[in-house]
DNA sequence: AGCACGATGCTCT
DNA sequence: GAGCATCGTGCTT
Protein backbone atom coordinates (compact mmCIF):
# COMPACT_ATOMS: atom_id res chain seq x y z
CA UNK A 1 0.00 0.00 0.00
CA UNK A 2 1.73 3.22 -1.12
CA UNK A 3 1.74 5.62 1.78
CA UNK A 4 4.71 7.79 0.86
CA UNK A 5 2.98 10.67 -0.92
CA UNK A 6 3.36 13.92 0.98
CA UNK A 7 0.27 15.50 2.50
CA UNK A 8 -0.80 18.92 1.31
CA UNK A 9 -0.10 21.21 4.27
CA UNK A 10 -1.92 24.31 5.55
CA UNK A 11 0.27 26.64 3.47
CA UNK A 12 -1.14 25.01 0.34
CA UNK A 13 -4.64 26.12 1.34
CA UNK A 14 -3.73 29.49 2.82
CA UNK A 15 -3.76 31.43 -0.44
CA UNK A 16 -6.31 32.78 -2.92
CA UNK A 17 -9.13 30.28 -3.36
CA UNK A 18 -8.93 30.29 -7.16
CA UNK A 19 -5.34 29.06 -6.87
CA UNK A 20 -6.32 26.39 -4.38
CA UNK A 21 -9.11 25.20 -6.67
CA UNK A 22 -6.75 25.12 -9.65
CA UNK A 23 -3.95 23.26 -7.88
CA UNK A 24 -6.17 20.73 -6.15
CA UNK A 25 -6.70 19.25 -9.63
CA UNK A 26 -4.39 16.27 -9.86
CA UNK A 27 -4.08 15.87 -6.10
CA UNK A 28 -5.17 12.63 -4.45
CA UNK A 29 -8.17 12.57 -2.14
CA UNK A 30 -7.83 9.70 0.34
CA UNK A 31 -10.47 8.20 2.63
CA UNK A 32 -9.80 5.49 5.19
CA UNK A 33 -13.16 3.73 5.52
CA UNK A 34 -13.60 0.62 7.65
CA UNK A 35 -9.85 0.06 7.47
CA UNK A 36 -9.77 0.24 3.68
CA UNK A 37 -8.00 2.93 1.72
CA UNK A 38 -10.22 4.54 -0.93
CA UNK A 39 -8.74 7.23 -3.11
CA UNK A 40 -8.94 9.10 -6.38
CA UNK A 41 -7.39 11.92 -8.34
CA UNK A 42 -9.35 15.16 -8.02
CA UNK A 43 -10.69 16.09 -11.46
CA UNK A 44 -13.19 18.87 -10.80
CA UNK A 45 -13.40 21.73 -8.27
CA UNK A 46 -15.18 25.03 -7.68
CA UNK A 47 -14.05 28.11 -5.76
CA UNK A 48 -16.34 29.92 -3.30
CA UNK A 49 -14.70 32.91 -1.75
CA UNK A 50 -15.72 35.68 0.62
CA UNK A 51 -18.94 37.34 1.71
CA UNK A 52 -19.04 39.34 -1.52
CA UNK A 53 -19.36 36.19 -3.63
CA UNK A 54 -23.16 35.89 -3.77
CA UNK A 55 -22.89 32.20 -4.59
CA UNK A 56 -20.88 31.52 -1.44
CA UNK A 57 -22.55 30.22 1.72
CA UNK A 58 -20.92 33.12 3.56
CA UNK A 59 -22.83 35.71 1.50
CA UNK A 60 -25.03 36.56 4.50
CA UNK A 61 -22.23 36.43 7.02
CA UNK A 62 -21.43 33.81 9.57
CA UNK A 63 -24.08 31.24 10.49
CA UNK A 64 -23.99 27.94 12.30
CA UNK A 65 -23.76 25.98 9.07
CA UNK A 66 -20.97 27.95 7.40
CA UNK A 67 -18.85 28.58 10.52
CA UNK A 68 -16.13 26.25 9.29
CA UNK A 69 -15.50 28.43 6.25
CA UNK A 70 -14.21 31.08 8.66
CA UNK A 71 -11.88 28.63 10.35
CA UNK A 72 -8.28 27.64 9.62
CA UNK A 73 -7.39 26.49 6.09
CA UNK A 74 -6.90 22.83 5.27
CA UNK A 75 -9.99 21.57 7.08
CA UNK A 76 -13.08 19.90 5.64
CA UNK A 77 -16.32 21.84 5.36
CA UNK A 78 -19.07 19.26 4.88
CA UNK A 79 -22.71 20.22 4.53
CA UNK A 80 -26.02 18.55 3.69
CA UNK A 81 -28.31 19.74 0.93
CA UNK A 82 -31.38 18.80 -1.11
CA UNK A 83 -32.46 16.56 1.73
CA UNK A 84 -30.09 13.78 0.73
CA UNK A 85 -26.64 14.85 -0.46
CA UNK A 86 -23.42 15.62 1.39
CA UNK A 87 -20.92 18.05 -0.13
CA UNK A 88 -17.20 18.06 0.64
CA UNK A 89 -15.19 21.29 0.61
CA UNK A 90 -11.61 22.16 1.54
CA UNK A 91 -11.37 25.41 3.53
CA UNK A 92 -9.01 27.94 1.95
CA UNK A 93 -7.43 31.35 2.64
CA UNK A 94 -6.45 32.76 6.01
CA UNK A 95 -8.39 31.99 9.15
CA UNK A 96 -11.16 34.56 9.54
CA UNK A 97 -11.79 34.90 5.79
CA UNK A 98 -14.66 32.63 4.67
CA UNK A 99 -13.73 30.58 1.62
CA UNK A 100 -13.60 26.98 0.44
CA UNK A 101 -13.18 24.75 -2.59
CA UNK A 102 -15.98 22.33 -3.47
CA UNK A 103 -14.63 18.95 -4.56
CA UNK A 104 -16.90 17.84 -7.39
CA UNK A 105 -15.34 14.75 -8.97
CA UNK A 106 -12.53 12.20 -8.73
CA UNK A 107 -11.04 9.52 -10.90
CA UNK A 108 -11.00 6.50 -8.53
CA UNK A 109 -7.60 4.88 -7.95
CA UNK A 110 -7.77 2.69 -4.84
CA UNK A 111 -10.68 0.69 -3.48
CA UNK A 112 -12.34 0.47 -6.88
CA UNK A 113 -14.61 -2.42 -5.93
CA UNK A 114 -15.84 -0.69 -2.77
CA UNK A 115 -16.36 2.60 -4.57
CA UNK A 116 -18.30 0.93 -7.36
CA UNK A 117 -20.43 -0.91 -4.82
CA UNK A 118 -21.17 2.25 -2.84
CA UNK A 119 -22.12 4.00 -6.09
CA UNK A 120 -24.35 1.22 -7.33
CA UNK A 121 -22.05 0.84 -10.32
CA UNK A 122 -22.33 4.50 -11.28
CA UNK A 123 -19.57 7.04 -11.75
CA UNK A 124 -18.01 9.51 -9.29
CA UNK A 125 -18.68 12.64 -11.31
CA UNK A 126 -20.62 15.07 -9.11
CA UNK A 127 -20.20 16.27 -5.52
CA UNK A 128 -23.03 14.18 -4.07
CA UNK A 129 -21.70 11.10 -5.82
CA UNK A 130 -18.19 11.79 -4.53
CA UNK A 131 -19.40 11.93 -0.94
CA UNK A 132 -21.45 8.77 -1.38
CA UNK A 133 -18.54 6.91 -2.98
CA UNK A 134 -16.14 7.72 -0.14
CA UNK A 135 -18.58 7.49 2.77
CA UNK A 136 -18.37 11.18 3.62
CA UNK A 137 -21.02 12.75 5.86
CA UNK A 138 -21.45 15.41 8.53
CA UNK A 139 -19.29 13.55 11.03
CA UNK A 140 -16.32 14.67 8.90
CA UNK A 141 -17.21 18.36 9.13
CA UNK A 142 -14.08 20.04 10.53
CA UNK A 143 -11.79 17.10 9.79
CA UNK A 144 -8.14 18.16 9.37
CA UNK A 145 -7.23 17.36 5.77
CA UNK A 146 -3.56 17.97 6.55
CA UNK A 147 -3.37 14.94 8.84
CA UNK A 148 -3.99 11.23 8.30
CA UNK A 149 -5.51 10.85 11.76
CA UNK A 150 -9.05 11.90 10.82
CA UNK A 151 -9.66 9.30 8.10
CA UNK A 152 -9.83 11.88 5.30
CA UNK A 153 -6.90 13.73 3.79
CA UNK A 154 -5.36 15.02 0.54
CA UNK A 155 -1.96 14.00 -0.84
CA UNK A 156 0.10 15.79 -3.46
CA UNK A 157 -0.17 14.43 -7.01
CA UNK A 158 1.44 14.91 -10.38
CA UNK A 159 1.41 18.58 -11.45
CA UNK A 160 -1.02 19.30 -14.27
CA UNK A 161 -0.07 21.40 -17.29
CA UNK A 162 -2.22 24.47 -17.92
CA UNK A 163 -3.33 22.97 -21.23
CA UNK A 164 -5.08 20.17 -19.31
CA UNK A 165 -7.12 22.56 -17.17
CA UNK A 166 -10.55 23.69 -18.32
CA UNK A 167 -12.46 26.55 -16.70
CA UNK A 168 -16.13 27.44 -16.77
CA UNK A 169 -19.02 28.79 -14.69
CA UNK A 170 -19.95 27.10 -11.43
CA UNK A 171 -22.81 24.61 -11.51
CA UNK A 172 -26.26 24.87 -9.95
CA UNK A 173 -26.36 28.60 -9.19
CA UNK A 174 -29.84 29.06 -10.57
CA UNK A 175 -30.92 32.10 -8.58
CA UNK A 176 -27.51 33.71 -8.09
CA UNK A 177 -27.18 37.16 -9.71
CA UNK A 178 -24.53 38.13 -12.22
CA UNK A 179 -21.64 38.40 -12.40
CA UNK A 180 -21.26 35.68 -9.77
CA UNK A 181 -23.42 33.21 -11.63
CA UNK A 182 -21.14 33.20 -14.68
CA UNK A 183 -17.66 33.71 -13.26
CA UNK A 184 -15.34 30.92 -14.51
CA UNK A 185 -14.59 29.58 -11.06
CA UNK A 186 -15.07 25.92 -11.93
CA UNK A 187 -11.93 23.95 -12.78
CA UNK A 188 -11.83 20.61 -14.58
CA UNK A 189 -9.44 18.19 -16.19
CA UNK A 190 -9.76 14.99 -18.18
CA UNK A 191 -12.23 15.77 -20.90
CA UNK A 192 -15.92 16.02 -20.18
C1' DA B 1 -28.47 13.40 -25.75
C1' DG B 2 -31.18 16.44 -23.41
C1' DC B 3 -34.75 18.25 -20.42
C1' DA B 4 -38.23 18.13 -16.73
C1' DC B 5 -39.38 16.70 -12.45
C1' DG B 6 -39.80 14.66 -7.81
C1' DA B 7 -37.35 13.11 -3.77
C1' DT B 8 -36.33 14.72 0.89
C1' DG B 9 -34.78 17.34 5.13
C1' DC B 10 -31.97 20.95 6.97
C1' DT B 11 -30.90 25.97 7.44
C1' DC B 12 -31.99 30.49 7.62
C1' DT B 13 -35.48 34.55 6.95
C1' DG C 1 -42.14 28.59 4.61
C1' DA C 2 -38.75 29.03 0.90
C1' DG C 3 -34.84 27.61 -1.11
C1' DC C 4 -31.20 24.82 -1.90
C1' DA C 5 -23.08 24.50 -4.49
C1' DT C 6 -27.87 17.41 -6.48
C1' DC C 7 -29.22 12.96 -8.44
C1' DG C 8 -31.77 9.47 -10.82
C1' DT C 9 -35.59 8.36 -13.55
C1' DG C 10 -38.52 8.72 -17.25
C1' DC C 11 -39.97 10.99 -21.14
C1' DT C 12 -39.16 13.51 -25.62
C1' DT C 13 -36.24 14.46 -29.85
Amino acid sequence: MPDDSPLLLPDFYARPTLQVARFLLGARLVRLLDGERLSGIITETEAYTGEEDLACHARNGRTRRNALMYGPPGHAYVYFTYGMHWMLNAVSEAEGFPAAVLLRAIQPLEGLATISLRRGGGDVHGPGKLAQALGIDGTLNGCDLCSRSGGLWIEAGEPLAEAQVLRGPRVGLNTVPEPWKSLPWRFRTWGK
